[in-house]
DNA sequence: AAGTAACTGGACTAAATAGTCCAATTTTTG
DNA sequence: CAAAAATTGGACTATTTAGTCCAGTTACTT
């Protein structure tokens, strides 16, 4: 139950090989949902045997957990890297510009990853905790981009930067749901829009 | 194949027992997901045999889009009773708290009922059709409203009030979904206080 | 009363799936 | 080299699940 009977990989080539597993099955989960997952895609499409999944994962809601981390890396990792420098309104428009155009390239299909195993899954604490921990990290992402953003304005940080980051992620995981379902990015152009608008009038710049 | 070898039902009783399967299909799909809904446990919930499950539907992906119309309606009746004869931005407020309320009476669990439909089914097409449908129907039903504050405020309609709405549903989707993660109705809050600014400017109310 | 539709209930199939167990082999590391 | 770790692969279980089939029963309608 409690105890977690999973080995951790001692060697490096056991570390690749538990990697291969987490992608794979990351890879499965973000095109099918976890209910539409099996083990036995996970080890077809990672070329590893049933034997050492589950040497490196409990069973497959560890596996799972592991997924949401690797997930939360990759989106985290992308958006970072495309709000590292980010210190202007204009910057903060390149970044809509890019969301949006990643969003064009897979004509809307799939959403947010993290959003949609956020739908699926928050109905269980441990996996529910997990998303939240990385939806609050993304918002911290926004909340240093602001605070750059006022910074180079020459304002003084106000207090609110966490409140604005929160209703930019929920624009765009909104603008991202609806995307998806009506295959089209306007709605994800319009949320994002208005979440801009909003961080511009708050922050007066 | 396309071909749907379904029956209607031809008196009351018929319609009410295809009702009552359907009912407790929505509540237990709105409660686990599809995926997590087993044929059996919508048999035991609606006391009815599989023989008039699959005399009613032709399989559960037939079942499953009855549900999409129902909690269609269901979300839509519920919205549009709030909606319907609000013509100020003090109405699209009590709204708002409406929203929140209905949230926070749940403890944020679940999250929107057609959200998570749209997460769980947006890949597929049939079923992404007609949430697609039942979003625009929604949106619509904002823009309805918005154009009657429009109009009691004595301006002209102006024409991005369908821009406006998809916006408005937008925040609520994303506002939701993270109410639902980080349990917390402040995200909501957050993201449709931001949204009525967004109308009242463009409305200039 | 007769016909039609609704309904029951259970037996049944076929497939998918999570998870276990183990014996043998290969690779890495100290 | 020798020990430890990684890996294979398959057999195996137990359960769940969608969907079929049918024979008999109950209720409604005209």
């Amino acid at each position: 139950m409690s105890t977690n009977a999973t080995a951790l990989p001692k060697t490096a080539r056991g570390a690749a090989t538990r990697a291969r597993i987490i992608d794979a099955a990351t890879e499965l989960v973000r095109a099918h949902g976890v209910a539409n997952t099996t083990i036995d895609a996970v080890i077809e499409a990672s070329n590893v045997s049933k034997s050492q999944i589950y040497h490196y994962f409990s069973d497959k809601d560890d596996l799972v957990l592991a997924v949401i981390h690797r997930q939360a890396e990759c989106v985290l990792g992308t958006h970072e890297e495309l709000l590292r420098k980010l210190n202007s309104l204009a910057g903060l428009r390149r970044w809509r510009d890019a969301v949006v155009e990643l969003t064009r390239q897979t004509n809307c299909a799939g959403g947010c990853p993290l959003g949609s195993l956020a739908a699926e899954l928050s109905e269980t604490p441990r996996t529910r905790a997990a998303l939240a921990a990385s939806f609050a990290c993304w918002a911290s992402c926004f909340g240093m981009a602001f605070a750059r953003m006022q910074t180079r304005a020459g304002k003084r940080p106000s207090g609110d930067l966490r409140e604005l980051s929160e209703a930019m992620l929920a624009s765009l995981q909104g603008g991202l749901l609806l995307a998806q379902t009506m295959r089209s990015t306007r709605p994800l152009e319009l949320a994002l829009d208005m979440a801009i608008e909003h961080v511009a009038a708050r922050l007066k710049l």
